[in-house]
DNA sequence: GCGGCCCGGTGACTATGTCACTGACCACCG
DNA sequence: CGGTGGTCAGTGACATAGTCACCGGGCCGC
């Protein structure tokens, strides 16, 4: 029922009445099922995407194959590089995959500009986590440069661990987490076993010690 | 005087007359000495600076003391980090060195946000390289994730030499620049050398090859 | 049950980063 | 002029990370 999807956006319930309206107007609702790509590099971009449920990986990749993620697009959240893209008129360089079945709302670009042009709460909305998001690239930075292997991995696998302290991803969906080789990722968790840390099984992987973990995801300056 | 420093930023001349008045109005002219640090971590920032001549370097620093170049604002150019700081009223966690004199206009928060809200032309003017950094920032990411020393450093040679092919910068500097330890870029230096793509001097870098330091930086890819 | 594919393990090697120490060079000062 | 301290660069030994080639096991569809 497309009545309530405000409920996901609680700051657009500050524009204006006719902005609202315009934005009612413009809008579609999309539906995405998991697993494939929302957008991928050169793709170019012609819609703001407003994620109602559901979660969007977006991940760089190199020529040589290797790949690494970028952020996550969550419930209520936007994507930065969409912003910037529409802001910029440019097209993607990198891909997003949709990880579950996502329910979202797409606003046109032309929309998107006249909504950027007249209405200060719609302005407001962009940038509540634009900002943030910036801020979240230049730590990817620094973690990406200085970085130690084992700490990022150790810190990864407790983010994404679920209520049980289990990781469904594979070492090599790991690798891409982190944007080093699944190589390096089969050792360290190996290293990890023989200090009984976590538990190995087949394309998921079993915490045992969450406050080790901790300790050494602390450690993450080299 | 004052008066020209329009000449610098074009696209803010389409400002209607109000907000151009506000701007006037609320600006104040700075000059900065070279070397020192306009802004450093956890610094608020207070003002939205648009540099007029100069260049101001900004870098992360980790806790180990390594660093590495983020971006260069230049004439007339604005800084992300303190747009995307203002946006999401953030402190700075990178800082900015000066690297010539620089004058540049502040214009402080208040204003900054109140013809963000009133002037189209001022948001266009935003907007115009956030897009950019934001596509940089990523090349970034996958430059240092997947990237090989040796071409980043060839590349960085290139960017950054003068008339006569000559570098001005120590091995410590160039690290920084490409976020890596010193040792690394002394004896990258020195197997340029010995092919003969470049003669180290003290506190210099002369290139000799470009032809061969750009295929080089071609070779990104790891 | 066979073949193909994904998953993970492993050894050997290369590339990059760290640590400790050295000497060269330079500016400054007495 | 010589001493002195600081910056700059060179180097060997070692640690960490990434690459390459290859293997075997499990899983799935036919």
């Amino acid at each position: 029922m497309s009545g309530d999807w405000l409920a996901y956006f609680p700051r657009l319930r500050r524009l204006d009445p006719e902005s609202l309206a315009a934005l009612q107007a413009a809008k579609m609702e999309v539906v995405l099922p998991p697993g494939i790509k929302a957008f991928e590099i050169g793709s170019p971009c012609e819609s703001y995407l407003l994620i109602k449920e559901g979660s969007v990986r977006v991940q760089q990749i190199a020529e040589s194959g290797r790949e690494i993620v970028l952020y996550r697009v969550g419930t209520g959240q936007t994507c930065v590089l969409t912003t910037s893209n529409l802001l910029a008129h440019q097209d993607y360089f990198a891909e997003g995959v949709t990880e579950t079945e996502v329910h979202a709302v797409a606003v046109p670009r032309a929309c998107f500009e006249r909504l950027l042009a007249e209405s200060a709460a719609f302005r407001d909305f962009i940038f509540e986590t634009y900002g943030e998001r910036v801020t979240s690239l230049l730590l990817l930075v620094e973690e990406v440069a200085f970085g130690r292997v084992d700490a990022r991995l150790a810190q990864r696998l407790l983010d994404r661990r679920d209520g049980e302290g289990r990781v469904a991803l594979t070492h090599q969906q790991l690798a891409v987490e982190l944007g080093t080789a699944r190589e390096v990722v089969s050792r360290q968790l190996k290293d990890f076993e023989q200090r009984g840390w976590v538990r190995l099984e087949r394309g998921r992987v079993q915490l045992l010690a969450l406050d080790a973990l901790e300790t050494l995801a602390g450690q993450s300056e080299r």
